[in-house]
RNA sequence: UGCCUGGUGGUGUAAUGGUAGCACAGCAGAUUCUGACUCUGCUUGUCUAGGUUCGAGUCCUAGCCGGGCAGCCA
């Protein structure tokens, strides 16, 4: 890859979008020493696709710009957040970023926090220097452990009689606030004094209080057409323990008034995020002034999430689909979460790809599913060796090869290639074609087998159809057939041509294997959208079959992708796949012109 | 009937006052030892109405339509 090229894969140009301009011109004008972006995952869920989106948006333009981008846990609400959730996203960050913007991964020295250093005059909070993502030692950015730093901003901003300790029950608050088109009310403990609302704030920390009691609040404007400005809540009692901080608070900062600060503290130049946060922006950049901070301080920039055909990226709605065991489990490969669509086998080259060519606007778009299967598809076609394996089997004999014997043929292991290679591959009197392959009452332009009929074994030679076996049922047992031995590569009638070539093995030499075969979750193109999404659950999202594959898949390893020739595209599961008893998960099928 | 934000072929996106382009999808054909890939051709678009301008997808005004926002969630 030439240094110049910033695009998710090699051949591809360079990104361009109405955020990257605005970095440009930031970059030109040389505002900032550094171009600092982060991704800011709450650990409270697994990563989708369109996390994916958000990941590829932040490290790419952090790699175009000899930056970094922070991974930073926002997780200032224990009672949702989980270290099961930490781990899950740490490593599905990685695995989305390696070869491309690993080296931009912000991390800082595992239990570091910031320490309090003045700056211009000022008091500050200063972050140690970021630590090596590869590190051992080093883990990501956590909110929480801001939690201090945050604790005496807000003292600071009580001391400016910029924010109050509020009584309003939780049901209070809310008729308080009024509605987006009739103005609040403000609270009947607006005005107390500074020296209570420091002593009240401090008790809340010190845990005298029940949950819910009392919050700390800005004092902002009660009659503000943005409702974000009524006089946000801040803080929250919550007598829980965390995750990541421990056993020492009670008190949690809301999202609002952690994220800015976080941004902050980090040296965050460009901190963006998805349209929804669009009307908190004025509350942002409120708090970060209201505190009169001696730093450049951060923006929050809003483009639009992802949005998949026939997909959903609600962490609820898949937590949903995880417990009514409609799917094994957040990493099914039927998931879109980053870590299914990489059981499923998809590259992550080719995620970055997908989430990168669809462009980032501030317009709410719908996706469709064929832009992602073409970038997939498109990535596979170069990248997989090419292989023979038979799902469906039916038996075929060939009686004019004695038992035993075995007929050398030579297959491509990826026409792709600039040099294919090849493989040895051995056709016997016994072999297994796919049962879609034969038809006893062709429809019309069949050009598989079918009786009286003529197809080519690929790789190999073309055989006739003489008689159909069938059993006491009627079922088919067998199909013999004659090959035509002159026909082969290298042989006087290799050229012959035939309007049917089909994939085979042999039935002798061939080895089994457990085959998962993946279909869209969901039966229409917006389930989201949906009164009840577990009604529109596509019931044939998954068909297992045994599958018959030629020998040398029985070393594949899991970093392999094949192409099961006219079949699609497949790879090992990493998770229940053992030695010596495989399972594969189909990625994608193949493009299919032919009318079903 | 509040605030914010957006509207370019079927879908997504580009054009930053100067030839509406690209990708995907669709259709037709060529090629093919994968009905894949590849190649060729075709269909289809600036929300509406005014205005500014030599010239408007782009700027202005009004309207229409969509999305978001009223958690002690993020």
């Amino acid at each position: 890859m030439s240094a110049e090229n910033t695009s998710p894969s090699p051949s591809a140009p360079a990104p361009s979008d109405f955020i990257r301009d605005i970095v440009a011109q930031h970059v030109a004008e040389q505002r900032y020493a550094k171009i600092v972006t982060r991704f800011p995952p709450e650990p409270n869920g697994y990563l989708h696709i369109g996390h994916a989106k958000s990941i590829c948006l932040n490290f790419g333009i952090a790699r175009e710009n000899n930056g970094r981008c922070n991974l930073r846990f926002d997780d200032t609400n224990p009672v949702k957040e989980d270290v099961e959730y930490v781990d899950s996203i740490t490593t599905d960050v990685k695995w989305l970023i390696d070869g491309w913007a690993d080296h931009c991964l912000g991390f800082k020295a595992k239990g570091t926090h910031p320490a309090a250093t003045p700056f211009n005059g000022k008091p500050d909070f200063y972050l140690p220097p970021v630590a090596d993502a590869k590190s051992p030692d080093a883990e990501a950015f956590f909110a929480s452990d801001y939690f201090e730093p945050l604790y005496l901003y807000a003292v600071e901003l009580i001391k400016r009689g910029k924010a109050y300790v509020c009584d309003l029950t939780p049901k209070e608050t809310d008729e308080y606030r009024g509605a987006p088109d009739k103005p609040g009310k403000e609270s009947p403990y607006r005005n107390r004094s500074i020296a209570e609302n420091l002593d009240l704030f401090q008790r809340m920390r010190a845990g005298e209080f029940p949950d819910g009691a009392r919050t700390l609040r800005a004092k902002i404007d009660m009659a503000s057409p943005n409702v974000w400005l009524r006089d946000p809540l801040l803080y929250r009692i919550r007598h829980v323990d965390h995750h990541h901080a421990g056993s020492g608070w009670c008190i949690y900062p809301l999202y609002d008034y952690a994220h800015c600060l976080s941004d902050y503290l980090e040296g965050i130049t460009h901190s963006i995020c998805t349209l929804e946060f669009d009307v908190h922006r004025a509350l942002y950049d409120w708090i970060l002034e209201a505190l009169d901070l001696p730093r450049p301080l951060p923006h929050q920039y809003e483009f639009a999430k992802l949005n998949l055909a026939y997909t959903l990226v609600s962490k609820r709605k898949l937590l949903k689909l995880v417990e009514e065991k409609i799917v094994t489990a957040w990493d099914d490969p039927r998931m879109p979460t980053i870590s299914g669509l990489r059981r499923r086998g998809i590259p992550a080259p080719a995620l970055r790809e997908f989430v990168t060519s669809v462009g980032v606007t501030k317009f709410d778009s719908l996706t469709e599913a064929a832009v992602f299967e073409n970038v997939v598809r498109n990535y596979l076609n170069g990248a997989a060796q090419r292989r023979l394996a038979v799902l469906k089997p039916v038996k075929i004999v060939l009686t004019n090869i004695p038992a035993g014997e075995e007929v050398a043929c030579e297959a491509v292991n990826n026409p792709q290639d600039e040099q294919p290679t090849t493989r040895r591959i051995a056709l016997t009197r016994e072999v297994f074609i796919e049962s879609d392959d034969f038809a006893e009452v062709p429809p019309p332009k069949y050009f598989r087998l079918k009786p009286g009929g003529e197809v080519r074994l690929k790789y190999a030679c073309i055989i006739k159809l003489d008689e159909i076996v069938k059993d006491a049922s009627g079922a088919i047992s067998e199909l013999r057939c004659t090959a035509d031995l002159t026909t082969r590569k290298g042989e006087p009638n290799a050229d012959k041509k035939v309007k049917g070539t089909i994939h085979w093995v042999s039935a002798t030499k061939c080895v089994e294997a457990e085959v998962r075969l993946y279909d869209r979750l969901f039966t229409v193109p917006e389930p989201a959208a949906e009164e009840d999404f577990l009604k529109v659950v596509n019931p044939k999202s998954l068909e297992v079959v045994t599958a018959k594959l030629e020998p040398s898949l029985a070393g594949a390893t899991l970093a392999d992708r094949f192409q099961f020739e006219r079949l699609g595209y497949f790879a090992l599961d990493p998770k229940e796949s053992q030695p010596g008893k495989p399972v594969f998960n189909r990625t994608i099928t193949l493009k299919d012109t032919w009318a079903k």
